[in-house]
RNA sequence: CGCGGGGUGGAGCAGUCUGGUAGCUCGUUGGGCUCAUAACCCAAAGGUCGCAGGUUCAAAUCCUGCCCCCGCAACCA
């Protein structure tokens, strides 16, 4: 229920991988990616917007698919939790869970704030029922909810943790999981009151699904469960002898790992046989704002340097299950030594060599015994080691290891000195083929890792551009005296110091300016936007974002309270000028009240204040 | 006492579960090579493994205490 970033890109490229791996190995693969839209952040905004839910849910699907298409995500279907298909295999998911005798209804009920829209417990309030953040006394709600006895799984689920211990991958998130269901598990509430954006609870009028037992169904109603056809469900989950793998952040871990094993178990249907959960991608702030002040990110990256570049940094850089720093200096550092270097400079240089030699050729001849073969049969076993165990950052530097016994082979054999005293000779032939055969065999490595690339470096070998399959990296696919064109530099180096200073990439094309994110003038001028000089400025007690300022609009003084005070001293604001929301309904936040909302500039989520290009009166509007 | 992750050569990290010669990539320096995209190959320098204590023949690794950094939420109106 959020726009793509990052982390989508990241589960999404790496299932990716896992797919293209599988059926390059022979496997039968049905992978599924989609969409949860029934989060309140949708419902939110669409309210906001004025627009419905659905139409919000449309615009930020329709991101996906264009994202997921220039990365070449080979998907083999696509589910909203919006599709009627979807709807139909939720339901039948709850009838079996209730047939199971899992729901009953009970009273879902705390301690609630109003303000903060929140419930709490006992513990948490302060003083006579106060909620700790308002400090405005607490009113004890309680709302009639359907409940899943959880509670009844935690020792099925221990067994199945104990049965299986690659359940949960990697070990450490495992180790996690079963800590937490050993600390016992309580039932849940699985639907809300109040019919709001969701699915409506079958046979309770009502009743909206709650959203993770909505979201995590889509698993099997991509497959066509509860629905006529079932044929994918039958031969995938249902019948299906191959693993069954989820592949999620690990912010969802626990909803994967517990919750959803439960239902099915409760419903009486197969689980997955693997969770695997992913680490996140943090952002490198520090360098890239301070030195050198020009933000890139993984969009422009990608738009700049192709997708395949952007899928292998992924793969290379993060050890699968810790999170990792994304910079841009990162990629640049990692395009130009693996990529530029190591990869698109032995292609050329070997191209070339054979070239020469060989009349624009492949070498005529191979050769018996090598030491190549030996280290690049060892880097193949390597190489379906790591990716068997999700470990794609292994398999990228096994193949690359065989790329550095390329070189070094190349260097201790010297062909351009042979070439110079005896032209395209027997051994001139049989060591570029050696070498040439070496990169083949990274090249269709990379296949399920780069499937735009990789192909386009077969073929600049003379090889086969899309073998069917792994099997093509075994020692000996590369034809004998074939046309070998000339090749441009696959990855040309980047000057990473000139590309970090450049202009700023060219702004996205203009957000959606279809329909319906359109407003009126009318509309607009229903904001009152004026200009005020901040007269007091201060940091909120207790809080890393808020400052409080106070703005003098000429006829009156606000009080607003607002989260820039990672960015911003509060001394420093004294005196300057910012434009003010002027008729922003009131809000409390930390117990402050603010009138209004100073603008400012978002970029990436750091706050940039606005001010008027040259003073002026306060209190003047802004149009 | 909110939840979580981390501190290992200049940078980024692996190794920690299962104690036994501290490893990888990048960078730096020197050399080689000149086919290739200032590339490639070889070598070297560079580390009190956050601090203190404990266990042990032996601790980056196990135990205890402390310090520091980061993410999430509280809070971007």
């Amino acid at each position: 229920n959020d726009l793509p970033h990052i982390g989508h890109v990241y589960t999404t490229v790496l299932a990716d991988t896992v797919a293209r791996y599988r059926r390059l190995r022979g496997d039968r693969v049905f992978f599924v990616t989609g969409t949860d839209e029934h989060g309140q952040n949708i419902e939110r905004t669409a309210t906001a917007k004025g627009i419905s839910p659905q139409e919000q849910a449309d615009a930020v699907v329709s991101r996906y698919h264009r994202l997921w298409e220039e990365l070449g995500i080979s998907h083999d279907d696509f589910i909203r939790t919006t599709e009627p298909r979807h709807h139909a295999a939720v339901a039948a998911v709850i009838r079996r869970i209730e047939a199971g005798g899992d729901l009953y209804v009970d009273r879902h009920e705390g301690w609630y704030c109003a303000s903060c829209e929140s419930f709490y417990t006992e513990k948490e309030l302060v003083g006579e029922k106060t909620c700790p953040v308002h400090e405005k006394p607490t009113e004890w709600q309680s709302e009639e909810n359907l409940f899943f006895r959880l509670s009844r799984y935690q020792q099925p689920l221990l067994e199945l943790y104990e049965r299986q211990p690659d359940f949960v991958r990697p070990e450490t998130r495992a180790n996690e999981v079963k800590s937490f269901v050993a600390s016992g598990l309580r039932d849940i509430s699985v639907s809300r009151a109040g019919g709001g954006w969701g699915i409506p609870f079958p046979d309770r009028p009502g009743q909206t699904v709650y959203v993770w037992l909505d979201a995590l169904t889509n698993y099997l109603s991509a497959l066509g469960f509860g629905g006529e056809e079932a044929a994918a469900y039958e031969s995938f989950w249902n019948g299906g002898a191959g693993p069954r793998l989820h592949l999620m952040g690990k912010d969802i871990l626990r909803f994967h790992a517990i919750w959803w094993p439960a239902f099915l178990m409760s419903a009486g249907l197969p689980l997955p046989t693997g969770i695997a959960a992913h680490g996140w991608w943090l952002r490198d702030e520090k360098k890239v704002s301070k030195s050198v002040g020009n933000i890139v990110r993984p969009d422009a990256l990608m738009r700049d340097f192709g997708p395949d570049a952007l899928r292998y940094f992924l793969l290379r850089d993060m050890v699968f299950g810790q999170d990792a720093r994304f910079s841009d200096e990162a990629f640049l550092d990692r395009f130009n030594s693996d990529l530029a270097n190591d990869l698109g400079n032995t292609v050329s240089r070997l191209v070339k060599l054979s070239r020469s030699a060989f009349g624009g050729r492949t070498p005529p001849e191979a050769c018996g015994e090598n030491p190549l073969i030996a280290k690049a049969e060892e880097a193949v076993a390597e190489y379906h080691r790591a990716m068997e165990g999700l470990e794609f950052h292994r398999a990228m530097t096994g193949l690359w290891g065989l790329l550095s016994e390329v070189n070094g082979y190349l260097v201790a054999r010297e062909p351009w000195k042979l070439i110079k005293s005896e032209g395209g000779s027997t051994s001139v032939s049989r060591i570029l083929w050696n070498a040439l055969e070496g990169v083949r065999i990274v090249a269709v490595g990379l296949l399920p890792a780069m499937p735009q690339v990789a192909p386009r470096v077969l073929a600049a070998l003379g090889a086969e551009a899309a073998p069917d399959g792994l099997e093509a990296m075994a020692w000996g696919g590369l034809p004998l005296d074939v046309e070998l064109p000339a090749v441009e530099p696959l990855f040309p180096r980047i000057d990473k110091e000139a590309y970090l200073a450049g202009d700023p990439p060219p702004a996205p094309p203009a957000a959606d300016v279809s329909g319906e994110d359109m407003i009126t003038i009318e509309e607009f001028f229903k904001i009152r936007l004026r200009v005020g000089t901040v007269v007091a400025a201060e940091r909120i007690p207790k809080s890393d974002r808020l400052l409080k300022l106070d703005v003098d609009l000429g006829d009156e003084q606000r009080t607003v309270v607002a989260g820039i005070a990672e960015q911003y001293e509060a001394e420093g604001l004294v005196g300057k000028q910012v434009v003010l929301v002027a008729n922003l309904k009131p809000a409390k936040l930390m117990g402050v009240e603010s009138q209004g909302m100073v603008l400012a500039a978002s970029e990436e989520g750091r706050p940039v204040l606005l001010h008027p290009a040259e003073p002026v009166a306060d209190g003047t509007a802004v149009k």
